[in-house]
DNA sequence: AGACCTTTTTGAACATGTTCAAAATTGAAT
DNA sequence: ATTCAATTTTGAACATGTTCAAAAAGGTCT
């Protein structure tokens, strides 16, 4: 087996896995979540139906690997548009446009990466898939200036990531043109949250700040 | 054709309809969503599986029936337990308890829900979707003392609403034994808001929510 | 009653995600 | 090279959501 943590770490079928995921990031990019059947993924890639269930415990499963690497290309995607000397609400922009952008050709995908990024079992070490969300968001605020009050600097990445968290939300079930209402609820999100982010540095507001923060590691 | 709206408004089929829904709710109950096949539905009321698609287009249109059949319930046992007297923190809790309690037993449902509640397409007339969803929450602001300041009385209960929304995502995708997460959080999130409300009075933190709101009203 | 249209019902098919036992292959140990 | 176990691959089945053309039932007008 190749989920089980105990049986072989990996043998040369790391290739075959690895050509089955291409080709079905190929076809779901072409072709769309629901016109992309497992069978089409197995015969392009050469192989019979039966195998891809070998490396791939279900579709679902492929599409998780679909999400992980558009979170990848959004960062990479981001991460050099983060230019220091912009304010916190230009770089909040560009990070969450630039998502959408990423993510745009693959709407149809919305309530399956729902699925994929809401429900737990998180697969490989906590950290790095922590890491790997939270990296960006830790780097826009470290790319803005003024750096924002010493008060909330810390807290303020997993603020963010939250925010997009809700905005990715809301997108997977905009139905608007062109994910409108989208675009729109981003540009008024920028500006808001670059304003309660000066106003952190009153006691009243960081201590309201504090009760989310809280709250959203309850759950965390 | 029953789901258009130009043909016809309704027969005596309106009782099939209804029969179907009744049986399909008593599966879906005891046999859970992936355990209810539409063929048992069919059969359980002595209709062929054809039929059944008649009368709902999917088995998801079905599952946003009882969706909307908890919300009512959900409404039904909530609402009496919310005696004037009760600070906001209590009706509050009361409210968000009731609705774990009420959706417990469909708790294999969560994603189906989510898909069905964020989903756009609202069928009917709007305004009675909103007053179903609001009214509890109007109705937990109104029998609270102190009545919550004048600042925020009238926008507290679409803050309410939202707040639970967010609870209920969480729940969804919640597996821990017994959902004792959103229990945990559900607890916390009570204490919290209402400080929030009391807080409101402050003009900042008045000036905060409005943000908050202008953005889910963009969003609405 | 008969003709005609609409609503309802059926039965059979289809598509696709998923499972599984058995065959084929691989790789090491003897 | 042979044997043996684990890994990989296959092919065929299954379950279930969904579709659809055609049959049946109802209702209305003449």
């Amino acid at each position: 087996m190749e989920g089980s943590a105990v049986t072989t770490p990996t043998a040369k079928s790391t290739q075959t896995r690895q050509l089955l995921l291409d080709t079905a990031l190929e076809l779901f990019a072409t072709k769309g979540f629901s016109g992309t059947t497992m069978r089409a993924i197995a015969t392009e890639t050469g192989l019979s139906l039966g195998n891809a269930y070998y490396y791939f415990e279900s579709k679902d499963a492929i599409v998780h690997e679909l999400f992980r690497n558009l979170l990848q290309r959004h960062r990479a995607a981001a991460w050099p548009l983060l230019v220091p000397g912009n304010n916190l609400e230009t770089n909040l922009r560009i990070a969450l446009d630039q998502a959408l952008e990423i993510m745009a050709p693959f709407h149809e995908f919305g309530p399956a990466f729902i699925r994929t990024a809401f429900a737990g079992a998180h697969t490989g070490p906590r950290d790095v898939h922590r890491a790997l969300e939270f990296g960006l968001w830790r780097q826009v605020v470290a790319a803005s200036r003024p750096l924002p009050p010493l008060a909330i600097r810390n807290d303020l990445p997993e603020l963010l990531w939250l925010i997009q968290r809700g905005i990715f939300l809301f997108w997977a079930y905009d139905s608007s043109p062109g994910a409108a209402r989208s675009r729109r609820l981003i540009k008024n999100v920028a500006p808001v949250t670059a304003r309660l982010v000066v106003l952190s540095r009153m006691p009243v507001v960081r201590s309201i700040l504090d009760d989310v923060l809280s709250l959203v590691r309850t759950a965390s």
